[in-house]
DNA sequence: CCAAAAGTGTTTATGATACACCCATGA
DNA sequence: TCATGGGTGTATCATAAACACTTTTGG
């Protein structure tokens, strides 16, 4: 006997991403308003439907790629959200999916062609649906993420200051740092390459730049060293 | 403009639950033989089809206990498995959850009533699909739960040693451990009480026996007592 | 010359690891 | 009495945390 699969219930699946940014200062998350019924107006995550020809990731690409014109980052598939009624119209199940990106480096073109906008923690505007929960999720993720392994790669611009960095963790783990202590636990992992070049922006005395050594990650990685902050 | 949900494909949702137990000496996979087309009478995970009138986490205890009996576990969601062909007879995607249980409790039902069986990690027989890579998964799930918090609650008997709960997190670990620091470690996070009661079984001496004090675990949880291994 | 941010090491405390002997009992 | 597993404590090492002053330079 072969299974019937026809007698199964298909459902509707969703993939939802949540983009996080850094500005230098904050924590970012980005939303779009939602441009159709139901709850049209309403501030959401980037969301959309899995088709038939493509996988999860696939979609979470296309889907945030389609709202905001983001392409090729690193999208982490995070968790289902599959209450029966989540969505009044019809029965859905949401993929989550989340990202760090750079804003700077995406930000104009943001707003000068989607409807996505980048919200402070403290004044993110009430979600449609469950997207507060996913929110939430994603936050903890990347609270674990923080704490297991480097994540300025994605954040900050290519050349970034140590404070810049400190700031960017300081926000992540939503408490200050010992300049020293951290500095010498970000030395530790001897990722970084240091730049001649100082950024005279933030003091007269001027700042050195850092770089990421990609390759000296990588090979840290594959040895199983252990980032862990 | 209402969006048309209607021109959206649906899509199968299967749920599929990786089970791990422990029989005092090492971690065991539970598995069963497939009684339906496509590759019948393959070793597999316990899976079956998200229903439209259940969530995820019902559909996974459902079809957990259709397939095998087992009621009332802790399962968790663990990750989706959406390649386009990942089901030879139509596309589904499959939702995968695990769960940790006591195999003394649960075995002698299982062998009696269904055809599921538990296997040594060493000798795992091939497995439909992709299931192999959700065991994958499963393990490093398991390993980081291990690594973040008491983890015997569910895999042990109510009263066990000491000696039982080391050889557990051995298991898990892969590792052979320290047996005065290991005692030192589990007793350092205060959840245990000492029972009057000995073990006879493994040893003339005996040994004393143990019961998770779950009142006092859940206090210290609540209060962000780390429980890093 | 002073304000403002950058840069730099050492001491202390805490937790992790390594390690070896006596105990109780049934056969 | 002896073989078997059970039970116990300390010294050392490594990592984390606390902590303050000097440097640079534009205004």
């Amino acid at each position: 006997m072969i299974h019937n699969y026809k007698s199964e219930d298909k459902v509707l699946v969703a993939v939802d991403c949540i983009i996080f940014g850094f500005d230098d200062e904050e924590l970012k998350l980005l939303l779009i308003k939602r441009d159709f019924e139901p709850e049209k107006g309403q501030w959401s995550l980037m969301g959309g439907f899995l088709k038939k020809d493509e996988n999860l990731d696939q979609a979470a690409n296309r889907i945030l790629y389609h709202l905001t014109g983001i392409n090729d980052i690193y999208l982490e598939q995070l968790y289902n959200f599959s209450k029966i009624d989540r969505d009044p119209v019809t029965r859905t199940v949401s993929v989550s999916y989340f990202a760090l990106i750079n804003i700077s480096e995406h930000d104009t073109k943001l707003t000068a062609n989607y409807s996505a906008k980048w919200f402070s923690f403290k004044d993110i505007p009430p979600l449609i649906f469950d997207h507060d929960k996913m929110v939430k999720h994603a936050s903890r993720r990347l609270l674990y993420r923080a704490s297991t392994g480097p994540i300025g790669f994605e954040l900050l611009p290519e050349k970034f200051t140590m404070r810049q960095l400190q700031k960017l963790y300081e926000a992540i783990l939503g408490e200050k740092l010992d300049k020293r202590n951290f500095i010498n636990k970000i030395n530790s992992f001897d990722i970084l390459i240091k730049l001649e070049e100082k950024d005279m922006s933030s003091s007269r005395k001027g700042s050195f730049l850092y770089k990421f050594d990609q390759e000296k990650y990588q090979k840290k990685k594959a040895e199983g060293f252990s980032f862990k902050f």
